[in-house]
DNA sequence: GTGAAAGCGCTAACAG
DNA sequence: CTGTTAGCGCTTTCAC
């Protein structure tokens, strides 16, 4: 009598239809052998009373919850928050073409509790990481927890699948292209080196320099910058060492070092960014800048997550191409 | 023998323990009675064996997810996605105080299948709705669901829980305010009315001018002002008109007229907002701002959809306060 | 305070 | 091609 549930389930559908649950289950899910005659009535049924199979029930049966993981740093400079929005809406849009959804899993600098208990309650089926540094709590727990992850951005483990820019290459061809004016003076400020791209922006710098013969005592160089402040005063060492075109490492620290220099009325000095942000558009002194589709990572680290989470093949590191943008300002 | 399973389960325990099964969950869990020194042989096994729950059996067995779901939309603007995304931080930190998760649940102009699915498949136990139109599908299809649901910003419908500033009351300030310096020309440039947020802006505008004194014909309104070039357009006719005042309806607008003025020179006009976000911050022209603290907005609701789902009592309107910051540029 | 047993709603062998 | 039968792992009456 007095059934309380409000819901369609499976069970009603088969006395309803004089079948078995199984015979419904499978004409619903599309796995198994059904008649055509049956799937049609089954699949009519169910669309008119709207009948829609409860995931819960499903995952626990199937042992998968169609969730991944994607996890993003609580304390993230405002300036990277437009790069996980657009990643994040990347990863949204390919899993929910493969039938899967996002949990977000924040962590903190020292606290990777939430992801802990995500993946230890088992709610995701697999784990999508931004931004990877050199020493990677979040990627070495989620090895030994043994379950499917993919970094975006590089990770110095050959092991951990990854989806990347060729960072170096991209800094190695900007760089040459401003190494190619005569009598620049050229100075970098790059952010900490704990993170791994950041090292990769090095090398790229580094390897241009040495193809235009130049030694890295050419050249000023600031690395570990991170905050206002000390773009600022990082600025102000570069342009006392002399030089006359500032190379900033991201579009936080280039926004900055823009302020730095609107104020102190620096009109010849040029400035080129490895890294772009809508944030860098229409700023002054700014030329180029290196430029990705962020929303390319969100979407192929999303489906690469999911091909590992369904074993299919992989490669473990896939590119994702950069261009360098000319400003005019 | 050969246990497939590596993790370790209830029943595992209890066998080993030399308890039931429904007594292990008693211990594990905290419902119901269990003698002290039970509870801490269980618990201290648990602990020492790395039990953790599968949450997907539990939420089965309690018909509860323990997911929210959180509409964003996928076409944001650019300047919106600080927004999204501190509200996002700030409904994970509600959230995951009181032990829930957060699945994104992005939507598009015209299509919130997403939405349907992960609310009729039982994903998430409620939904935190951001911005609303006037005319809401989102809304009215979590209404006919019967899924607990609250919305960030306000909605004219009254039955709906809601976070919100006083965005009115806000507005009706700062324009006074502005009001109050002699002879300033005042114009609104005002987004589209089909967002209840820009309803409230104007309401407050108009009840400033009405309590200086003014008639809504003594100042320039325009209104339903939205992508760049719009802005420039309506910034220009607002010049034209006469004003030397540009109050701006969010900061996009903002942001966008200030880049006009600048291009065009105009050295003597000033400019407000009645949205801030920080890529106002530090530009010229712009005088005052509304600011909200919208981690608030994301750990109220957060909190307030939680204690929907959960049967506690709540208000219907909630109000988060704003400030009104005065730039010196 | 503890145990037995019946689910939660769906899936997946295994028979037939 | 369809039905039967066990689960998936946890929760929750209901007895004792």
């Amino acid at each position: 009598m007095a059934r309380e549930r409000h819901n369609l389930i499976l069970d009603d559908m088969a006395v309803e239809l004089g079948l078995s649950k199984s015979t419904v289950s499978r004409a619903i899910s599309g796995n198994g052998r059904v008649s055509d005659e049956t799937r049609r009535r089954v699949l009519e049924y169910a669309e008119r009373h709207g009948f829609s199979p409860n995931s819960i029930a499903s995952s626990l049966a199937r042992s998968q919850t169609n969730n991944i993981g994607i996890v993003i740093p609580t304390e993230a400079f405002y300036s990277e928050i437009p790069f996980f929005h657009e990643c994040l809406m990347g990863v949204c849009e390919a899993a929910s073409q493969r039938h899967y959804d996002v949990l977000i899993t924040p962590i903190g600098e020292d606290d990777i509790s939430v992801l802990k208990r995500i993946v230890s309650q088992r709610k995701v089926d697999g784990v999508l990481l931004t931004r990877s540094l050199v020493v990677d709590y979040p990627a070495d727990y989620l090895k030994t927890a043994r379950i499917p992850f993919v970094t975006i951005g590089s990770s110095i483990d050959p092991d951990i699948i990854q989806v990347d820019t060729d960072t170096a290459d991209a800094c190695k061809t900007l760089t040459g292209h401003i190494l190619e004016t005569k009598n620049v003076r050229l100075a970098l400020i790059l952010g900490p080196l704990e993170y791994i791209v950041n090292r990769n922006r090095l090398e790229g710098f580094t390897a241009a320099l040495a193809a235009a013969g130049l030694e890295r005592s050419d050249v000023t160089v600031i690395t570990g910058v991170s905050g206002g402040k000390n773009v600022r005063s990082a600025c102000r060492s570069a342009l006392e060492a002399g030089a006359d075109y500032l190379l900033c490492g991201d579009d936080f620290i280039c926004a900055k070092t823009v302020e730095e220099l609107r104020e102190d009325d620096c009109g010849n000095i040029r400035v080129s960014s490895f890294y772009n942000s809508d944030i860098l558009r229409n700023l002054p002194f700014v030329e180029h800048v290196i430029s990705v589709d962020v929303r390319a990572y969100g979407i192929a680290s999303g489906n690469l997550l999911i091909d590992l989470i369904e074993n299919k093949p992989i490669q473990k590191k896939t590119y994702i191409p950069h261009t360098i943008l000319h400003y005019s300002n």
